[in-house]
DNA sequence: CTGAAAGCGCTTACAG
DNA sequence: CTGAAAGCGCTTACAG
């Protein structure tokens, strides 16, 4: 073990491998033509002595901030949390920090936070989650400041920047199709909030998958929710009280079928035995209540970790017309099996 | 306005002022002993020029590191996220920033974790949450390297460390006073688990205020629970199933409390209507669920603010003799009145 | 492809 | 009570 009693410095790394400081900054940082000699030498130094580049001098010499700014609307939404763990954890594996405002009030105070979080933090990059990143002065104002931003799973205007999502679509086609696999043919379904992409996403990707399988859907078994528990309550129970049931619920999100559940309960219909029921985006409260939910798990921490490799890598810098890849970054979902589906 | 376009500078501010950077630099630091008059000079020229100390430039001259460790066990804990957010933003308008890192695994890789943190980023400070606050272990460690450690909400040894704590015994008292107000004199008890002191304190605050109001608790409306929803759902049945039932339920979390709703509306008991369900916590499953529950607010966000600020005020550098306060730093609760509560 | 010099914005010792 | 000097660990020009 070459433990170093004190932290080592780019000095002590550039004397072990006999180059300046100069070459291993060079190395460090990748961007200089460097012999393929010398950059081995340096990074056998660099991890023999265990170094790691000091991030407070790297800022304060240099042209960048290493800070990354993450932008919300609404700290209750469940994954803001979940999100904003990932991508501090991810900054820090890249030696940058993470900068975290709430961006609430009126439509002046969010451009000001904004404008704030870029003049005074001089972040090198933004994050903007859902709903904040559908706003779209918040965006022009972004890129009139000239700062590269990532936006998650935006709900519009996708040709406007990069962006990470999952498939909405494909996610809520699977889940049908899980179900009908079970053996389900009845099956209702609670549409989310009429304002989100992403509701219309999963109605579709549910419709499709019926379609498919020659299923029919009565009208009866759709019902229009608003995402809430209570809305889950009052679309379970209309769907619920009629003669005809289906044997299976799919819920847009967690906490309608939560609901669901409840509903159920009440009306002595145990889950899964009588009814199945599925959620979508698998929030602590699906395997919070009983039983725990199927749902589909979306990849937030894989969001996050993209999000902050777009910033960090630096190719949003670039011109447009030099960059590597397209604005999409889809990441994959889970099918969380659990057990409020039975098998028919 | 003074809008300067850009950043200004300790020596910006010394020259405005007409004295040395030094000087600037201790009226900032607020340590030695600088006449009022010139103290004042400065301050204004600071003021006028909104100047900003650039924390990168401190951090590289000082011996200080201004981070802040937090660590934590399970990031699903409702708590974890709020205090998080919370920590973050008293971070900031301190110039401090946050490191946050899981402790997870075993006894060995959870001192290493500590460890590192200490060794590698140089924290001026750490915040343990619980359960992991009560890591005997890790106490000794960070006591070892000399840092400076807060405790949120901790289960014993409260002798030896600085914490920041609710009074969860008077919060029960409150809860179960409040029931009684409303009417209610047959009221039934949900224990939390029986490892975690906050449970015992609640149980005990419960039981202090049925005495003081001289009404009887018969040992079949006390039923021992888990926290989790599961064991409210257990406790929930065997407390509702008999003849005597109660009017009201007092959950120790409100992850039992919701239970318990989805208990009694299955078998029939619409609350508040017809039972009378609170909790504790006033996690966002208690404004998820319908009616939303009545609850304890922890002050999380409070408490995030008092440990930050112990930590970064520096008053627990100074030797135990020399410090201002006692350890323990009790924030107040808040009772929560929404919609799970008859008056009778 | 590599290096010597200067400087980022502060604080730490050392003087006075 | 106040200041001139040196230095924290990097990067940015500028040379070669």
């Amino acid at each position: 073990m070459a433990s170093a009693k004190t932290k080592s410095t780019i000095q002590d790394v550039a004397q072990l491998a006999g180059v300046s400081k100069m070459t291993v900054s060079r190395v460090l940082n990748n961007d200089a033509k460097v012999s393929d000699k010398t950059r081995e030498k340096v990074q056998k130094a660099a991890a023999s002595l265990n170094y790691l580049p000091n991030i407070s001098a790297r800022r304060l010499a240099s042209s960048k901030s290493y800070f990354i700014g993450l932008l919300y609307e609404n700290p209750s939404e469940g994954y803001v949390s979940q999100f904003l763990l990932s991508a501090l954890k991810s900054c820090r594996q890249r030696g940058y920090h993470l900068v975290v405002d709430e961006c609430q009030g009126s439509e002046q105070e969010k451009l000001q936070i904004t404008r704030d979080l870029v003049e005074q933090t001089r972040v090198d990059g933004v994050i903007l989650l859902p709903p904040f990143c559908n706003n779209l002065q918040v965006l022009a104002l972004l890129d009139e400041l000239k700062v590269p931003y990532v936006r998650v799973s935006p709900d519009a205007n996708l040709e406007v920047s990069p962006f990470v999502c999952m498939d909405d679509y494909q996610a809520a086609f699977d889940m049908t199709n899980h179900l009908i696999d079970q053996g389900h043919q009845q099956i209702g379904f609670i549409v989310g909030h009429q304002n989100l992409g992403a509701s219309r996403l999963r109605y579709q990707g549910f419709l499709d998958a019926m379609r498919s399988a020659q299923l029919a859907v009565p009208p009866s078994f759709i019902e229009q929710g608003q995402f809430s528990f209570k809305s889950g309550l009052q679309a379970a129970e209309n769907m619920l009280k009629q003669d005809l049931r289906p044997t299976a619920i799919f819920a847009s999100n967690d906490d309608m079928a939560a609901a669901v559940v409840s509903v159920a309960n009440s009306l002595s219909l145990p889950v899964p035995e009588k009814l199945s029921v599925v959620g979508f985006d698998d929030t602590p409260l699906a395997t919070t209540i009983w039983p725990h939910l199927t749902t589909i798990r979306q990849p937030i921490t894989e969001m996050a970790e993209q999000a902050i490799d777009l910033l960090t890598s630096g190719q949003l810098t670039l011109p447009p017309s030099q960059r590597l890849s397209d604005l999409r970054h889809v990441i994959e979902f889970q099918l969380m099996q659990r057990d409020s589906v039975k098998h028919l």
